[in-house]
DNA sequence: CTTAATTGTAATAAACACAGTTACATTTTA
DNA sequence: TAAAATGTAACTGTGTTTATTACAATTAAG
C-alpha cells in the first residue's frame, strides 16, 4: 500500500481553502473518498501544526487559520511527518569492512540533502497556487 | 517496513567501486548485513540497468561496467525503480465536487515536479564522490 | 568427468505499515 | 435533553518488504 497521507492532507486543505467555511470530517471524507476517521486523524496533525482549527460538538468541523497564500505545501508535508525519502540501513556494520563502517554516515548525508531538495521544492508551492489550479481547471472543464 | 533498496544498492555499488574486483553475493551481503538473495535481486536490477556485469558459476560474482565517476546516484535510483515520492489518490472523485475532480491532476503535477527535484539532486552525485567520502572518513577514523 | 561454488529465480514466511472500520466518551449546539 | 460532531482507542484486512529455503543452471577447479 502506498502512503497517501500527504495527498489526502493537501486535498483536505484545498477543500477548506476552496469553501472558505467550516467543514466537518464527513464532508471532507466524501470529497477524498475515504473514511471520516482517516480524515480526523489528518485534521489532528494539521491542527497540531497550527494550520487549522477544529471545533467539537454539533456544527463542529475544521477551518483554516490563515489565508491559502500564507500556507505552503512544505507546512502540510511537515504536519504529516512523512517517512524519509531515503531510508538508512540501521543494521550493525561489518567492523572489518571500511565501506560497511562508513555507509551509514555517507547515506545519512545523501538522505538529508535529498530531503532538503524536496523541502525547498515544496516550500515554493502555496495552497493558493493549488487552489487556483483547481479553479481554472474546473472552469475549463465546464 | 521501510524500503531500503536504494541504500542497499548504493552500498553494493560502493563496495564494487572500492574493491575494483569481482565480488560475489555472499561477500556483498556480509557488508550490507543482509541475505545473499536480497543482494542478488538488487544485482539483477543493477545489471538490467547496465551498471554492472554478473558471472554465474564457480568464481562468479559482479563487477562494475565503468568507472565510478561515470555513475550517478540517479542511475542507481532508476535501476531500483523505487516507488514515487508522492503517491496520488487513485479513488474515484466525487463528481459534484470541483476539488475532488481536479485533485488528481493537480497532485500529479506536484508529484512529478517533486520527483524532478529529487532526480536533479541525485544526478549531481557520483559514485566517485561517495567512494571518496568513504575513503577519507575511513582514513580519519583510523 | 566429477565436484564444488556460484548465479538466477521461485515460493513462502515473518514483520511491519497503512487504511478502513467500529465503538464510545466528550463536547457543543439547538 | 437530544442530536451531531470531534477525539481517540482498538482491531482488522491488505499490501509491501525483507528474510529464508530450495533448486536448476552455469562455470571453474581438480
Amino acid at each position: 500500500m502506498v502512503n497517501q497521507q500527504f495527498t489526502f492532507a493537501v486535498h483536505i486543505m484545498t477543500m477548506l481553502a476552496f469553501s472558505g467555511e467550516k467543514l466537518d470530517s464527513q464532508r471532507l471524507a466524501a470529497s477524498v473518498n475515504t473514511n471520516p476517521v482517516v480524515v480526523r486523524r489528518l485534521l489532528m496533525a494539521l491542527h497540531a501544526a497550527g494550520l487549522l482549527t477544529t471545533e467539537a460538538g454539533r456544527n463542529g468541523g475544521a477551518r483554516l487559520t490563515r489565508s491559502p497564500e500564507k500556507i505552503s505545501l512544505l507546512q502540510i508535508y511537515d504536519a504529516i511527518e512523512p517517512r524519509p525519502i531515503i531510508a538508512i540501513n540501521r543494521r550493525r556494520a561489518a567492523r572489518h569492512c571500511p565501506v560497511s563502517c562508513q555507509m551509514k554516515n555517507v547515506m545519512t548525508s545523501v538522505a538529508t540533502s535529498t530531503d532538503g531538495a524536496v523541502r525547498r521544492h515544496l516550500r515554493a508551492i502555496t495552497l493558493q497556487q493549488v487552489l487556483r489550479k483547481v479553479k481554472t481547471s474546473a472552469a475549463r472543464s465546464r
